[in-house]
DNA sequence: GGTGCAACTGACCGATCAGTCAATTTTTCC
DNA sequence: GGAAAAATTGACTGATCGGTCAGTTGCACC
């Protein structure tokens, strides 16, 4: 794959997580990568079509280290808090360069596009099922070690998902990233009530 | 207050539910409201001030909604399960008359605007605190119920916000008002081991 | 019935937006 | 070394954006 057409999307994704997709032009896009117009639709169609080539690559980072914490031999609830780490640690060193909390690109998509582009929506449905995979393994591995017999661990992995989620809109808004750690405790319970309620 | 004015504020919280902040245009929000331009700019000085004020009216009707559940004679735990079910049938009300899933306004606002618009994040980091508000005493009861002697209720209460917000953005992605309501009986469990995690 | 003010009109503005394109340079490969 | 392909250039376009403004209407109050 080009460097260009990489240096472009890493940009693209540095700049979306900072203003949102909106509040960033094609035209911003191209002076940061350092690259002009014409180059940028010669890799890629539209605006769009780089957001989407940058939600792939983004989504993939976050699997990737998703997928190492549930293959570590670490027990189980804790796999479960590094989960939030990620993010949280992903948060922490954005917040370092750029003086402030920027969210999840994936979020902020959602938010922003969800009902407008509908590529876009599929490629965020995409993603987040992505996420998930890894995760639920690892709710697997909590109900054997809590004794949750009823666990549906594909609504646990979703419910975690949506707890990191809500973990970084309040890093955003509140400019924290411990937002997301505090979210950590809390989802190891939430897994214990999610599957006495499943009972029913 | 201006029946008109009332009007342009409905008719913009409604467009920024469905389509987002950015992806309206004043001149959406005049043809739709059956007004124009000129006296949009009468009322409000910036489409930013209309988001403003749109926030705070939504807010309120979610902050009037909570105060109900938390001076209910429900039990403690019925209660935190009520307060998810607020989101939740707007958001099926709305996908009843728009035919899809819209998110919530705070979120939406927060992800676009967060880190751009400084009035309009200290406008929606005040929102989300009044939510917080009710919803605190709530916990309170909670903590007595199940004999959570060491629970921070302020953190608690944030917790349920976050855990809000984070269902409702499934929802969104998901197309499926169902997944806030998902949330709602992990939310107990939650706020168990954010207390046994607080005593350290 | 006239005066003053808020409500309202709609054409208009400069800026910016995503996207185009014909021309040029660089790379690749025989 | 030469031809084809890929990468790059940057000025340009039409559309749309948020916002303006000089002027008109309608209503309340004296």
């Amino acid at each position: 794959m080009s460097e260009t057409r990489a240096r472009l999307i890493e940009t693209a994704t540095d700049l979306f997580l900072g203003k949102g997709y909106g509040a960033v032009g094609t035209s911003q896009i191209c002076s940061t990568a350092g690259v002009n117009k014409g180059t940028f639709y010669h890799f890629f169609p539209s605006k769009s079509a780089l957001l989407i080539a940058a939600i792939e690559k983004y989504t993939k980072s976050f699997e990737d280290a998703f997928e190492q914490i549930a293959q570590s031999d670490a027990a189980a609830p804790e796999k479960l808090a590094a989960l939030f780490e990620v993010p949280a640690a992903a948060n922490r060193s954005w917040r370092k360069r750029n003086g402030f909390s920027q969210g999840c690109l994936l979020g902020n998509v959602i938010v922003e596009l969800g009902t407008v582009d509908d590529a876009v929506r599929q490629a965020s449905q995409k993603a987040l099922r992505q996420w998930e995979k890894p995760i639920e393994p690892i709710i697997a591995e909590i109900a054997i070690f809590e004794g949750l017999h009823s666990l549906d661990t594909s609504k646990g992995a979703r419910c975690v998902v949506s707890m990191i989620q809500g973990g970084l809109l309040l890093a955003k808004l509140n400019n924290d990233p411990g937002e997301i750690s505090a979210m950590a405790p809390a989802a190891l319970g939430a897994l214990h009530t999610l599957s006495a309620k499943s009972k029913n």
